[in-house]
DNA sequence: TAGATTGTTAATCGATTAACAATC
DNA sequence: TAGATTGTTAATCGATTAACAATC
């Protein structure tokens, strides 16, 4: 697999196709072309033709794509087979719904614990998964391998927080937080969950479209 | 203010001038030139005075922003005068998390009311916010201005309950369901929040790392 | 006034689209 | 074989960066 410097871009819509590859499978459809899945998405045949030759040729001339083997192709570029372990850090209202309702191993993620500061938490699991004292973090980290961790601590939290993971030696971190921790300063990665960057986004193209329809 | 098209990129980019905009004002601090704001959010000065630049001249020669006057600005531009209302559909883990943490009016929106199908939940209300039967939807949209349809419903409901939303003339969805809704044939306006996407995405940049630093 | 920094125009860079030979 | 569709090269389009006159 060729790995050289592909673009954020097309990084962004590998996880829409495996998306669309999981409900073609579900809809029992096995093979798709370029244009009927740039259909689909909104994409131009060519854009998904471009995208995938980044990493190899997946495809079948006269045929088009096998939906099963792309899948898999897509899933190993976006290293879902490669067993990365995630600990979370804020058992606060979204921590306790991703624990219970996200379900990190359809995408190759083993969630191995978690970590508060409440004491009435500390010693009980939720969804099998432990809750340990916030003090225990350092120590895990040192006896456990973790790839990821996923900051759903409170606001104030965010930056000590992390600052502790960083000084552990953490490598990525998955930020609910609405705090900017992309920084130039430290080199981990960070992937952010900013809910309200989201809806602003929303309510530009509601004022957008609004203020549109007034002049017409 | 001028709305001619401007690029997606550039609206993804307005949150975070807001955020880091208030940052600022939590620190005392009053006016901030492009390149110190550039430095902070790893952007050149170039760029972020080319996107303000679409809305408009906001800044002084010789001077800079003034980071409560642009702060306004960039709130009118995102619409976050407007006073657009929300309903929230589907009060499950995430749903709940969202009524009880987020708050909405940081933003100018109002979360007016939330539906569900448990019925030991209908009549009851969290955090301010009633909770209303599904069969109630349709009656409740015709009687009350509703803007933004918040879909925290599990992935089986997320289509039919889009179709009644866009048949009850909703314009706008902000999506929480892994379900690609953004198809080609309605024109609302559509939002996603895709923990998965994000995660995945995160997944390819440690793979990347990681090969990289094996070649090395 | 001199120094600083904007808004904007021009230059560069990168991403998307189009076209087409290769080939299943 | 003929039709379909890929992978890839070239053309176009758009976004970012650089430069600089205007001016606070």
């Amino acid at each position: 697999m060729k790995r050289s410097k592909v673009s954020n871009n097309v990084i962004r819509r590998l996880p829409r196709y495996l998306r669309k590859l999981d409900e073609l499978t579900e809809a029992g459809i096995s093979r798709i072309s370029s244009s009927d899945m740039g259909q689909q998405l909104g994409l131009t045949p060519s854009q998904i033709r471009q995208d995938l030759s980044c990493f190899g040729g997946f495809g079948q001339q006269g045929y088009g794509y096998s939906v099963p083997a792309l899948r898999e192709q897509i899933a190993a570029i976006l290293g879902m087979d490669r067993g990365y372990r995630a600990i979370l850090i804020g058992v606060g209202n979204i921590g306790h719904a991703l624990i219970d309702n996200f379900c990190f191993s359809d995408w190759g993620v083993t969630l191995s614990a978690a970590f508060d500061v409440k004491s009435e938490l500390i010693g009980s699991s939720l969804n099998g998964t432990a809750i340990y004292s916030m003090d225990e973090l350092e120590r895990y980290l040192e006896e456990n391998p973790v790839d990821i961790a996923v900051l759903t601590v409170p606001k104030d939290a965010a930056l000590p927080v992390t600052e502790r993971l960083i000084a552990a030696g953490i490598d990525a971190i998955w930020n609910f937080t609405n705090i900017e921790l992309t920084g130039p300063d430290s080199d981990v990665l960070v992937e952010n969950i900013h809910f309200s960057d989201s809806l602003l986004s929303l309510s530009y193209y509601i004022s957008e479209r609004r203020d549109e329809q007034q002049t017409k």
